[in-house]
DNA sequence: GAGCACTGC
């Protein structure tokens, strides 16, 4: 079934109601979302400016409107609340008033409590034990033995299998093959170090399986080997079938998410991405179906790689016939032998074809090139963002002359480069992005070097952008010689297959990308690399609550793989846009990624996997995060009642927990299913947590924005966009014109297709749990309400809290908004909600803000009074100098209320929650027709626009100045 | 006036 958003109703939802009654009678109060801030007398000086606005705020205060409901709509809400209060009311003050231990006593007997209870009073060392008691897939079949064992033989006179075995004895971890199996039979960890080309990801687990096979043990072996990308999964595992002159699915298959090609269950491997063993290991941490387990590029140190590395320390005392092998680059493989007790290592050499190095004083001796002069300008040095953003400059300046001026003089004495370069190196300018000094030596390979494809690494979207607009603008690049293809993730490729093409002979091809071009995507061709040495990195800033972005010096490694990238066919050239010494300050590695991300969903696995204490353990990682980055997301799952006091899960939070998604977007996805309107928050949730299908298509921005608020149907709102995007895809892919739906919204085919079948995978959990009654998504049944665009909102809101910002001001530049966090955060450029006025209300729930060249809130949706006052956890309504005022949404103005109508609000509040609470605690679908059904409608009724054909008019609930 | 890259039975 597909819904269809009502955008009718919003012109009287109250919140625009009471806009536009203000805008008549007041010149402040919630009214007036925003407007050009109103500026203070010419002639007043400092205190006076500021006592000016403080009176200002005060006055604004006094005129604030007072909330009021109907008595009609008051007293059906009260009927309501008093038919069912007795039923809840008898739950939970059960529930109250009991011990800990007897704390979900009044849960009904379930399969749900079973299993809760047993994820909350587990731990892992028992499971462990229990798994290993438990009858086990791999058991000794001499029988199947033997047919593996012949089958095996009959390949090795196979012709093609031969020939494939040629090119395979080439590789240079053939040699090592005996070296390692021994290793393998003596020990229970391995840590094999190896570089790009020597051959371990697709030799290793097929050396292990042949070597069981002839030795008679095919029915014990099962291998599961680890890849950090979906990609990579998919296509080691066809190599590997090739080689092994098989289909998939036989002795090899592969697992990714909602992707699988199973393979038999003895004498087989099985490549998967890491996520997928871990998932593995939350229903079977024993891991008794394999027999080895080898991760590979562990190196990366994901989150994923780096928990399930801790992980294996604890099962393999228990599983002492278990080996595992970690497979990793060189640079920093002592350390995983040693976090091992300091297990064997075995090093197998790479091979590349040779590539010649360039630094940036080669690079200006090859070509004139002078950086802007070093400003002297004075900062501003007002407000605490600017007075930090100027220390942070100078220091950055100070740390450069340190590292520059010794290495200077000694080039110096060497003579080895020209003064006007040892100038040039000294300005502080050369450590800065210079998009020229890259398309002049674009220019300079082009005029001077053999023909070969040019790889330029950028840090972002907007370098790529304006590079590739100064090469076609500069008129050096003819069509009929060049191809130049930007690359990076959020860009269409105009014709994918082509970039991986070698071009026409007398056409060079020139790729503008980001890091993507490291490891994700492989350009066999690449003669030329330009590394120009900085590449975007997420981060969590512990000290200030919250995720950055800025373009930073790449590590040892990326250098190294980026370097790489010129090898691949023949002998490359590769220049560093960075001075030798400035390389010698890089670090080796990356930061792991778990020093540089919020922590809740890995805290909800060590929940899952009954693994203790979150500080516990993960103090027992390589690298233990920052305990204050650990108590910011034990708080924030705290906020979301997904953990307790003690730091137990929740109800919620097991099921949370289980859902593969952010904590919050799970939540999300919950209430949708009680509320039945599934189709658009899931596609919602799935947008959010995986990726938008949005576009960025170069030189067509615009366009793309325009479609993007097409889809956003007026309603302020980039989910809704999210939503309808992906529902008009469905509607397309029925008819078979998705893909010039997809080119007409600049939308990613592929993204939506995937959103699409997590759509169906959230259904099943729901399903399975007893949320829903169906596992089709687009089941009637689970979507009764998702028209009502009021209720979606309500809902993407209350998973989303506390997130909520203010709208104070719009301006050219875009809408500047309030959080209680971070002060004035603006909304981003991408942002539907961006360049918008007329704003409905003035309160906006987002799902991203991230520090970059400013705070942006990077997808927003504009939501109204009623729909905050039931999506925070727990409002709370007090009595002040006889008003009440709700306040709780930690938002600078608090909203006065009537007395009566507190109390109804409240007391709806208090059912929902205790519904929610019931419900999360008795999955069961919500029966419409009883209490239950009641209590939902009475608030959507008074958050949606549906008022009118329930019997009520606008007037029903409205603003009034005392 | 701008979002490095990944991932989830």
């Amino acid at each position: 079934m597909s819904h269809r958003f009502n955008s009718r109703g919003r012109l009287n939802s109250f919140g625009r109601f009471n806009r536009e009654e203000q805008m008549q009678s007041s010149a402040s109060g919630y009214g007036r979302p925003y407007s050009q801030r109103p500026r203070h007398p010419p002639g007043l000086k400092g205190k006076e400016i500021g006592l000016f606005y403080r009176n200002l705020n005060r006055e604004k205060k006094k005129e604030q409107p007072t909330l009021r409901l109907s008595p009609h709509i008051e007293q059906k809400i009260k009927t309501i609340l008093n038919n069912s209060k007795s039923f809840y009311s008898s739950i939970f003050d059960e529930r109250c008033n009991s011990e800990y231990d007897d704390k979900y006593q009044h849960i009904h007997d379930s399969q749900f409590k079973r299993k809760f209870l047993e994820i909350i009073n587990g731990n892992i060392e028992h499971n462990l034990v229990k798994a290993i008691s438990m009858e086990v897939k791999l058991q000794r079949n001499s029988n199947m033995d033997t047919i593996l064992l012949n089958e095996y033989k009959d390949k090795q006179i196979q012709d093609n299998y031969l020939n494939m075995l040629k090119f395979r004895q080439k590789l240079p971890v053939y040699h090592k093959k005996s070296e390692i199996l021994q290793l393998i039979k003596d020990n229970q960890v391995i840590v094999i170090s190896g570089e790009t080309g020597c051959g371990k990801t697709t030799q290793i687990a097929q050396f292990i399986l042949d070597d069981q096979l002839e030795a008679g043990n095919g029915s014990i072996t099962r291998i599961i080997c680890t890849q950090p990308r979906r990609i990579s999964a998919i296509s080691v595992a066809e190599r590997v079938a090739a080689e092994r002159t098989e289909k998939l699915g036989k002795s090899v298959g592969y697992q990714i998410r909602l992707e699988k090609i199973p393979t038999r269950e003895q004498g087989s491997i099985l490549f998967c991405t890491t996520g997928i063993l871990l998932q593995i290991m939350k229903t079977d941490p024993a891991l008794k179906d394999f027999s080895h387990v080898i991760l590979d590029e562990i190196h990366e140190r994901t989150t994923e790689s780096d928990f399930i590395i801790t992980l294996l320390k604890q099962v393999i005392p228990k599983r002492t016939d278990l080996k595992i092998l970690l497979m990793s680059a060189t640079l920093n493989s002592e350390r995983f032998s040693k976090y091992y007790n300091e297990c064997p290592m075995i090093h197998i050499p790479g091979f590349t074809y040779p590539v010649q190095e360039f630094y940036l004083e080669d690079v200006l001796s090859l070509i004139q090139f002078r950086f802007p002069e070093a400003e002297s300008t004075v900062y501003r040095k007002y407000g605490k963002a600017q007075r930090e953003r100027y220390k942070e400059k100078v220091h950055k300046k100070e740390d450069f002359f340190d590292i520059i001026q010794p290495y200077i003089q000694q080039l110096r004495a060497e003579v080895k480069y020209a003064e006007h370069v040892l100038s040039e190196l000294r300005n502080p300018n050369s450590e800065n992005l210079s998009l020229e000094l890259i398309e002049k030596l674009v220019r300079y390979i082009c005029n001077n070097k053999q023909p070969g494809a040019i790889l330029i690494f950028l840090p972002g979207m907007m370098d790529i952008s304006q590079l590739n607009k100064m090469m076609l603008e500069s008129g050096c690049y003819p069509p009929n010689k060049y191809i130049i293809y930007p690359l990076h993730s959020r860009m269409p490729t105009i014709d994918q297959k082509l970039i991986f093409k070698e071009p026409p002979d007398d056409i060079r091809k020139i790729i503008i990308a980001t890091s993507i071009a490291e490891t994700s995507i492989t350009i066999e061709d690449v003669v030329y690399v330009i590394d120009c040495g900085k590449t975007k990195l997420g981060r969590f800033d512990i000290a200030h609550n919250i995720q950055t972005l800025n373009p930073e010096w790449v590590s040892l490694a990326n250098a190294k793989q980026r370097r790489g990238r010129a090898g691949r066919v023949k002998s490359g050239e590769c220049y560093h846009l960075y001075s030798k010494a400035r390389e010698m300050t890089f670090d080796q590695y990356p930061l792991p990624e778990m020093l540089r991300t919020r922590l809740e969903e890995v805290i909800l696995q060590i929940k899952m996997l009954q693994l203790g204490k979150a500080k516990e353990f993960l103090a027992s990682i390589m690298d233990p995060p920052d305990l204050k980055a650990i108590d910011l997301s034990l708080n924030l799952l705290r906020t979301l009642n997904a953990l307790d006091e003690e730091e137990h899960l929740t109800p919620l939070g097991y099921h949370l927990a289980h859902l593969p998604l952010d904590p919050r977007t799970g939540k999300m996805i919950l209430w949708a299913a009680l509320f039945s309107c599934v189709e658009p928050i899931f596609a919602i949730a799935a947008s959010l947590t995986f990726k938008d299908a949005f576009y960025c298509p170069l030189g067509k921005e615009e366009e793309a924005n325009k479609k993007k608020l097409e889809l956003s149907m007026g309603e302020y709102s980039d989910h809704i966009a999210l939503a309808e995007a992906l529902r008009r895809f469905e509607v397309a892919r029925r008819r078979g014109n998705a893909g010039q739906f997809c080119r007409e919204y600049f939308l990613s085919f592929n993204t939506l297709k995937l959103l699409s079948e997590m759509k169906i995978q959230f259904a099943q959990y729901l399903y399975e749990m007893k949320f829903l009654n169906s596992d089709n998504p687009g089941d009637k049944n689970a979507n009764r309400n998702s028209n009502n665009v009021a209720l979606i909102k309500t809902i993407v809101c209350a998973g989303l809290y506390p997130n909520i910002a203010v709208i104070r001001r719009a301006s050219k530049n875009g809408i500047f908004s309030w959080t209680p966090e971070d002060g004035s955060v603006r909304t981003h450029p991408s942002s539907v909600n961006c360049k918008a006025s007329n704003f409905p209300s003035q309160y906006l729930t987002y799902f991203t803000k991230q520090r970059s060249t400013a705070i942006y809130l990077h997808d927003t949706t504009c939501i109204s009074i009623p729909i905050l006052l039931f999506t925070g956890p727990n409002i709370s309504i007090k009595r002040e100098k006889g008003k009440y005022i709700i306040n709780n949404f930690n938002l600078s103005e608090n909203i006065i209320c009537e007395s009566q109508t507190a109390e109804v609000i409240q007391e709806l509040q208090h059912a929902l929650n205790c519904l929610l609470e019931y419900k999360i605690t008795h999955p069961a679908t919500v029966l419409w027709s009883s209490f239950e059904g009641q209590i939902l409608n009475a608030i959507i009724e008074l958050i949606s626009q549906e008022d009118r054909e329930m019997g009520y008019n606008k007037e029903d609930i409205y603003y009034s100045s005392d």
